[in-house]
DNA sequence: TGTACATCAGTGAACGCGCGTTCACTGATGTAC
DNA sequence: TGTACATCAGTGAACGCGCGTTCACTGATGTAC
C-alpha cells in the first residue's frame, strides 16, 4: 500500500528537486492508489472520504484540492481501469488467422492482463452493477469495447455477410463471456487459473462452432 | 412502498384479530420490504439499520427484535430473493422437445419474471459481485441453478454424450447468457423489451447451433 | 543574483449530523390455575 | 369464566464515534522585477 510516508521518504532519500506541481500530482496518484487498495473487499459507496485521505497521508481537508467529492474521485478511478482495459483490447488484437489461435490468444491476454491488475479488474467487474454514476460511466465503456470487438470481428472471412446488429450480438456474447471469465479470475482460488482459462477457451470455441451454421432471422 | 403505517392503519380497518407471532411476522415483513425498496438505487452496505427501522414505522432498537445486525437481514433478502428465482427455474423446466421452443419458452419465463419481480432481479444482480457474504451466498445459489440446468439438459438427446464437465460449461454459459439480460431488462427504457428478450434468443440459438458439432478436447 | 510578493497544497479546530448499540421501561398478548 | 403472573415487541433516552464540510491559517514553492 503506498501512502504519503513512503512518499516523503522517498523524496528524502532521492533528493532530486520536485516541483509543486509533480508533487500535487503524486498526492492526486497517492489518494487513488489508497482508494483503490480499500477496494479490494468492499464497494466504493461505502469509502469514506476522510478514511481516503487518511491513507494517502494527508488531512481530511487537503482532499479538496484535488478531488470536488468522492465521486470525481470514482469518476478518475473508473478511467484508470477502463485505460488498462483498452491497453489488454490493444493486446489482444494481434489476429492470428485461426479461430483456434484467436481463441487461445485473447483468453490468454485476458488471463495475463488480470493478473497484472487485479484491482483494476475487481473494481470494474465490482462496481459494473452496483448503480449510479460509475455503473453508468463503466456500462458506456463496456459498450464501445463491445463496439470496437464487432468491428474487428466484421474483418472475419466467416463474419463477412453478418449484418452489423448479428455482430454486436456476437460481440456482446463474447465480451460476457471475457467478464464471466475475469471474475472468476478473481474468485480463483490458486492453482485454479489453468481450469478457468480453459473453460473460458472451450465456451468461445462452442460459440464460434455455431458462426458458419447461423442463419439470421 | 409499505410500512408500518400503512399496516397498522389495515389492522384497525379490517378487525381481524392478529396473534402477537403475526404482527412479528408483518413487522419482519416490512423490514425486508422497507430495504428492498431502498434497494432499488442503491448498493446494500449503504443502508443502514435506522433508515430501514424507520421505513418500517418501528424504533431502530426494536430492528433487533428481527435480525442480530444488518447482515442477517441481508441473508434473509437473499433467500426470499433466490425463492423467486428457483420458481422461475421451476415455471421454465417445461420442456418443449424442439430448441427453438425451449430458447423461446425460457426467454418468454425469464422476462416475465424478471418484469413481475424487479426488485428481487435487482437485488441479486446487483449484490452478485459487491463482495462480503451476500455475494458469496449468491455465488452458491447460482451455482446451485447451473447445476440444475446442467442436469436437464442431460436428458437432451443431443447432449447425452457429452462429459458432466462439458454439461456445465454449456451450462454457465447458458446462465451467463440469462444474467446478461436480466440486467438489460433492467436497464431497459419502456419499449425495449422485444428488442432485448429478442437478441436474447438469437445468443442462445448460436450457442446451441454449435453443439452438434461440439468436440470435447 | 537578490528581494518582495503571489500562489496554493496542506493544516487544524470546529460544526452539526446520522450512525450502531446499551439500557431500563411499558403495556398488550398469552398462559396457568 | 376470572385472576394473577409471564412473555416479549416495541419505546425513548443516552452514549461515543466517524462522517462531510467550513474556515482562517501556514509556509514552502514560484514569479516579477
Amino acid at each position: 500500500m503506498s501512502n504519503a510516508v513512503d512518499i516523503r521518504t522517498l523524496e528524502v532519500v532521492s533528493e532530486e528537486p520536485v516541483s509543486r506541481q509533480e508533487r500535487k500530482q503524486r498526492t492526486r496518484q497517492a489518494l487513488l492508489d489508497t482508494a483503490l487498495d480499500l477496494l479490494a473487499d468492499r464497494p466504493f459507496a461505502t469509502l469514506s472520504l476522510r478514511e481516503v485521505a487518511k491513507g494517502a497521508g494527508i488531512v481530511p481537508t487537503a482532499f479538496y484540492r484535488h478531488f470536488a467529492s468522492m465521486e470525481e474521485l470514482g469518476v478518475a478511478l473508473v478511467e484508470e481501469a477502463t485505460r488498462t482495459l483498452r491497453g489488454m483490447m490493444r493486446s489482444a488484437r494481434t489476429d492470428p488467422d485461426t479461430y483456434q489461435g484467436m481463441i487461445s490468444a485473447s483468453v490468454a491476454t485476458v488471463h495475463q492482463f488480470v493478473r497484472a491488475n487485479e484491482d483494476h479488474f475487481r473494481f470494474l467487474t465490482r462496481e459494473r452493477y452496483g448503480g449510479g454514476p460509475l455503473a453508468r460511466a463503466i456500462g458506456v465503456e463496456l459498450r464501445m469495447f463491445s463496439g470496437d470487438l464487432a468491428i474487428d470481428l466484421a474483418r472475419f472471412a466467416p463474419l463477412r455477410a453478418w449484418s452489423t446488429e448479428d455482430l454486436h450480438m456476437l460481440a456482446d456474447l463474447i465480451v460476457s463471456v471475457m467478464l464471466t471469465t475475469i471474475v472468476e479470475l478473481l474468485e480463483a482460488r490458486p492453482g485454479e487459473d489453468g481450469k478457468i482459462t480453459g473453460t473460458a477457451e472451450k465456451r468461445l470455441r462452442l460459440i464460434l462452432l455455431g458462426v458458419p451454421h447461423w442463419k439470421s432471422s
